[in-house]
DNA sequence: CTGAAAGCGCTTACAG
DNA sequence: CTGAAAGCGCTTACAG
């Protein structure tokens, strides 16, 4: 391995010269500056990032730490996520990393030890439940961190939609077209955002003079088998609904699914529509009628995210930093009045 | 933090001597050990990683570095192995980390600039091409790694099925059951696990003193979509195949998919045998009828795999070591007599 | 069985 | 503009 030492060897001039004029630093001789330059390049000298960590105290990475998951599917989604936030951390100039628990390790542990054993400047979370204990572990560690979603019970940054509008939107504008028997196929309300777009629903009921009825809203894991066979339960009741809210674009598939199975036209035999993350690989334009639904990329999501996160582990940015994004609603052809 | 100096200084011995009770040395006093054992945990020490690898010169850390794609389903599969090695590395006390560069981006530079920037011990590489430059650049380098699949025109570790045994018998399957016109979608003739059973494929097909019509085999990316036009398409020519060989699970579902929306029955009126790799969201035992062809888990390369490159990190294996592994074969019934 | 010392490769006050 | 020195936290010969 080539070190500053070798270069200051070969060109005469003491380590810290050498480190100061790669560092870039204005009180450097121009000419020392350049000659350090060229024989670093020739070379092929690389600054170990470990031992300038070890000085620094920051390493420039990130880190996302999941445990692994039976569901293949899950597992699909889960990637999109990887790929679409390792991208903007990168953008960024940091080092984005994946540590993959084994499946149903305890990941709040993993996230200690990740964080104690240095190495690691901040954590990205997703999927935070309520009292989440990875939120709590690494506020109690002081480790800088930001969660996508968040946990109601503790203070922390995050960045998140307003999933209370996700709920109500979509609901408000099935109730208009005159639906009363409306499912929803809900995410699981383990979690926040679960619980906060059924509150939303609810509201829209409520303003709307309507009661629901409770048997119908399930929650569930957001899978496209989850989909189709709850909707086919559904379908078999003595007093089927006349519309279908997915909670996301897999279930969503999942309920095409049934409706074709079943001989169902969609929207005429059933309205549906769902909330779109854009994910790739279940894309509402695949749908076949086009998917309506309230919609938030999540692309858009780890924009600002990883921009945060910089920001709060250079300690220029509240710490407890949230942001709430746009929500769109699309019509899509999957919905008509009854 | 926690180091070793406030260990030192609680329990009043050498920061030597600390270090050296908690490496669990032999030459340390019982009583010493304890109380150094106790104080660690009180204080919850954590040996810093950062120092220990810069002293050391490893980081236990194994990383793969990835090109993000485009091609939400190529990511899909690409996430089964990672879950995958990573459980099976962290399983050996090591780390693993997934590096996904932005979509194109040239992996190559990223692997030399990472290695070279210290803090990895190892590779693991996938889909290596022909004359792969990631090859030849790590193997400049010095740098430890290892191959799922292999470059033939260079001498590295890995550990790959015999993909000459999956084309030569599959086909061999259909000729046996009076299949002439036999097609096979094959994966992307750049990389050399499909050129391999091309031939093995000719070879089977010599055998019987069949001549393959070329333009019967496709070389494709292995998805579903590309399955499903592909047959399309091939169904459609003035003399359609009678059985189909497909390189993977992804690429025979779209092959169901053709069939279904043609209204034709497998095997009846065409059979189909595929490789599968055990991808989960694509398992064979999800088709209907049953997918039969050759199976080599993708799993158990994982655990070989991840044991080689161990031993060639502590430098206790021979870094060219090569690996083969077992494939079978299953009828299913999913291929019958013409 | 124990400790003082050196060193992994880097950065950064400090002194000139 | 330049260099000697200290130190990040650890491990490991070396000497006792």
């Amino acid at each position: 391995m080539v070190t500053l030492k070798d270069i200051s060897r070969e060109v005469g001039l003491s380590v810290t010269q050498v480190s100061r004029a790669l560092g870039g630093h204005a009180d450097v001789n121009r000419d020392t500056r350049d000659k350090v330059q060229r024989m670093a390049t020739r070379l092929g000298y690389r600054p170990n990032a470990i031992a300038r960590s070890l000085k620094t105290g920051r390493s420039g990475i990130i880190a996302m730490i999941v445990a692994g998951s039976r569901d293949p599917q899950a597992n699909a989604h889960l990637f999109e996520i990887v790929m679409g936030l390792s991208a903007e951390i990168s953008a960024l100039g940091l080092q984005f990393v994946l540590h993959v628990g084994q499946t149903g390790a305890d990941t709040t542990q993993l996230h200690a030890d990740l964080y104690r054993s240095g190495g690691i400047d901040g954590f990205v979370l997703i999927g935070p439940a309520p009292d989440d204990p990875r939120i709590a572990c690494l506020l109690r560690l002081g480790a800088p961190f930001i969660v996508h979603g968040r946990d109601p019970a503790q203070s922390h940054a995050f960045v998140d939609i307003d999933n209370f509008a996700v709920g109500e939107t979509m609901a408000d504008h099935l109730l208009h077209l005159g639906h009363r028997d409306i499912a929803f196929l809900n995410g699981p309300e383990s979690e926040f955002f679960a619980l906060e777009r059924r509150r939303g629903v609810a509201a829209a009921f409520a303003k709307h003079g309507v009661t629901p009825d409770p048997a119908l809203t399930l929650s569930i894991p957001m899978t496209e088998p989850n989909g189709r066979t709850n909707t086919l339960r559904l379908l078999d009741a003595a007093r089927p609904p006349t519309a279908i809210i997915a909670g996301n674009t897999m279930l969503a598939r999942g309920v095409y699914q049934a409706t074709e199975s079943r001989g169902l036209n969609v929207p005429r035999d059933l309205s549906i529509l769902a909330h779109d993350d854009g994910l790739e690989l279940f894309a509402s334009e695949s749908f076949d009628p086009p998917l309506g639904g309230t919609v938030a990329h999540l692309t858009t999501a780890w924009v600002t995210l990883s921009a945060d996160l910089k920001q709060i582990i250079a300690g220029q940015d509240d710490p407890f930093h949230t942001r709430v994004l746009d929500l769109t609603f699309t019509k899509g052809l999957s919905a008509c009045a009854i």
